[in-house]
DNA sequence: AACCCATTGTACGCCTGCGTACAAAATTTG
DNA sequence: CAAATTTTGTACGCAGGCGTACAATGGGTT
């Protein structure tokens, strides 16, 4: 498994510059998390945010590093890997427009256990871990969708971690894009082999041989960094259970706490 | 993989009965969680539990079913799995003396998404659901280190979810024996390569084969359901590096929040 | 057009682990 | 003590995936 190409620093962005410092006044958010805010803690917190775009492979907190900002994402998508010490790699969750990357920050850890990885390019409100630390002691709501973001993200990742385990790349490759599909809309999005072997953590070859299950079934199709999904109700059927449970999960929860 | 054995309902416990009706006063308490809380909160806590044995393979929380009951354990060792449909499992996390049992109805969860089973015979201080969550509105400190050790737990699951993948079966074995000492003290502990099998996701052979590498290094014995670590140095060394992982990162969150 | 390069397809030998089965050893039970 | 049961050791053929290498394809570039 490759690692040079998961050590790349951030790419310049598209021609605006990698970060506006416009502040995010007049910008459309759509981010789940601030969407549900009372109006009163969104106004404080997008005063303290400042639109930033997310390139492809860029690296938002890296492993063992300190987190300089948290990021309310409002398009694509990100991927939380771990990194073993020989470079090879795995995906342990993912997050889009309904989530936030910097969890450390609002669980007290400064540096990030994980690495969170850009894997379809979007755009985010971008706030300094000063801030947000400042916002949460006077944002309950805030706090809390935070903390029970947190917890989302871990019922996905133990249930990754059994699937990693007990199922074969085809499958998990099926829930991957599920998944990926929800987060991002729309039924084609951009993305090679070469990472998804990274979050699949398999070589490379075995996503192509796992691509080509799903696309002789005519679940999918693939054309050099470009997946679509041309069957979506077979390729939940292609999937393993994990797929259906982290969802079943996510509603019973969401019902309990109605 | 055998499904039978995790089917097992409580066995009846010793001879005292399953549960102490007891209530908690005048018993040695070992329990982290409860030992850290402030007078105030540990007393009125105690007031609302009740003795508890933990009889071998007990299951606390089944998948899927209500909580009924959390428990603050003394002494034992419990495993948090999963269970997928074919019966196939594998663990996410492990829970000793240094934690608790009934995260979810911390998080807003009444329906437990795991299953948190006995792996060595234990005592604890169990409490309702209801009592806890009432409590919970009145405990500041008891809440705060519940959801500290739920974050705890879910650094666990994300080290394990990427463990689950990228090692074999020796290594993975090596680190479980280690994470099992550090909760439940001494070198021996009963354990057969049956249950292990259903920690580690794997068949019980490989269980038998990966021991026998350890047992010819001469790093542990094994004998009819009882492990003994003979050289935990050596055992550090042959576990993977997802041991030393998640104790690096909890020493850097503790460190950070002091 | 010719070239470069990123991306995908495919092939090879190999190893780990699977599913299964059965034998050996130690412990419990009658 | 003998029998039954639990636990461990071991074997077999097989499948999936590994590490690696190289060819083929398609887009972009000059």
């Amino acid at each position: 498994m490759a690692g040079k190409i998961l050590g790349l620093r951030l790419k310049a962005a598209p021609k605006r510059g990698v970060d506006g410092a416009d502040g995010a006044g007049g910008r459309a958010v759509h981010n789940a998390v601030i969407l549900a805010l009372p109006r009163s803690e969104s106004e404080a917190l997008l005063a303290k945010c400042h639109h930033a775009e997310l390139p492809v492979h860029g690296i938002l907190n890296e492993i063992g590093k300190p987190i300089a900002d948290a990021y309310f994402l409002n398009s694509g998508l990100i991927s939380i890997i771990t990194v073993m010490s020989d470079g090879k790699s795995v995906e342990v969750g993912v997050t889009g427009k309904e989530g936030f990357i910097g969890l450390p920050l609002v669980v007290g850890f400064s540096a990030s256990p994980t690495r969170a990885i850009v894997q379809i390019a979007g755009e985010a409100l971008k706030i300094s871990a000063r801030d947000l630390k400042s916002l949460l002691r006077t944002c309950p709501a805030l706090e809390k969708s935070l903390q029970r973001y947190a917890q989302e993200l871990a019922i996905q990742s133990i249930q990754i971690a059994a699937c990693n385990r007990l199922h074969e790349v085809d499958e998990r490759l099926a829930r991957w894009l599920l998944m990926s599909q929800d987060r991002v809309g729309g039924s084609s999005f951009p993305l090679t082999q070469e990472f998804l072997s990274h979050m699949l953590g398999t070589r490379r070859a075995s996503v192509t041989v796992a691509a080509g299950i799903l696309q002789k079934a005519g679940l999918i199709t693939y054309t050099r960094g470009l997946v679509k999904i041309e069957n979506r109700r077979e390729l939940e059927n292609a999937a393993c259970e994990c797929y259906a449970r982290i969802n079943t999960q996510l509603e019973r929860w969401e019902k309990d706490s109605r």
